[in-house]
DNA sequence: ATCGCCTCCTGCGCGC
DNA sequence: TGCGCGCAGGAGGCGA
């Protein structure tokens, strides 16, 4: 569910509410999510004084004067903002308590996210050094794309998915991007043109943008901060429309699997070369 | 270095 | 109604 616009939606969506506050508690419910949250993040937080909530990637960084937590909300996951009084439903890990009595309360069902901890630069950590260029902000061009792209024998769609080229762009977005660009999601990466790279780094950061102006895409479970759904699944062109016409050319959209994920594109609109 | 496969989990919709 | 199966938005880690 979460791809960078649910991510940075939930980050806007949360960061008024907890912002230059102080952490009353940390409740965790249960610690094992993709690595198991620290036992000792309760009292590194407590009483603490929240500076900054930010983004890079997926990742949403809360950050402290003494370090930084990391969450990711994996395939599933989601946050809202409560009244820490709120009775704790199923799949409720982890309640990031503040002083006004508010909370964060982080639900994930497949328990794919996590909530880590470092006193280092957070820019410095493993999981977030290596990642590639933000989209929405100037760091990501058509040259640094179609650079990347060269003796690269991956499909491109799979490369656009790869959060070390470019962060953010995960199975929706990449199709629709695909889609906008007339390119076949099978096309190797190394044959892709610069006007290809042109017209694919427009539309990533156009879909992208889009979709974080609706609040994301909602298809199962996904839910903003303050519990409303995305409005992005009704804009999408041919994720989840496979059999149905293509909205510029009526052909029946075609699905296919890429490295074992659903891939949805029109045979004529993005012709293969 | 690069590629593709596997894996962590639960929930849901489908066909029988 | 129940069961088994396949599939789902991520992405690190592994062997080849």
């Amino acid at each position: 569910m979460p791809e960078l616009p649910e991510v940075e939606t939930t980050r806007k969506g949360i960061e008024p509410h907890i912002n230059n506050q102080q952490v009353k508690e940390l409740i965790i419910r249960d610690k094992r999510l993709r690595w198991p949250i620290p036992d000792e993040l309760p009292s590194l937080l407590k009483n603490k004084t929240i500076k900054a909530v930010t983004r890079r990637g997926k990742y949403i960084l809360i950050q402290f004067e003494h370090g930084t937590v990391l969450v990711h909300l994996g395939m599933s996951g989601s946050i809202r903002v409560i009244d820490s009084k709120l009775e704790a439903k199923k799949h409720d890990h982890v309640d990031l308590i503040i002083t006004s009595g508010k909370a964060l309360r982080f639900n994930d069902p497949r328990r794919f996210g996590c909530w880590l901890w470092t006193d280092q630069d957070p820019v410095q950590h493993d999981l977030i050094k290596k990642l590639g260029p933000e989209p929405l902000l100037e760091h990501f061009t058509a040259e640094h794309l179609y650079l990347s792209t060269r003796k690269r024998k991956t499909s491109i769609k799979q490369l656009i998915m790869d959060s070390h080229i470019v962060v953010g762009v995960g199975n929706i977005y990449a199709n629709e991007a695909l889609f906008l660009s007339g390119i076949r999601p099978t096309m190797k990466a190394e044959k892709l043109t610069k006007a290809n790279a042109a017209k694919l780094h427009a539309n990533i950061c156009l879909v992208l943008e889009k979709a974080i102006k609706q609040g994301g895409t909602t298809l199962n479970d996904f839910q903003q901060a303050d519990g409303q759904p995305g409005y992005f699944a009704q804009e999408l062109l041919v994720y989840g429309r496979a059999g149905q016409e293509c909205v510029v050319c009526t052909t029946e959209l075609k699905e296919i699997r890429i490295n074992n994920r659903s891939t949805v594109y029109c045979p004529k609109c993005q012709p293969a070369k």
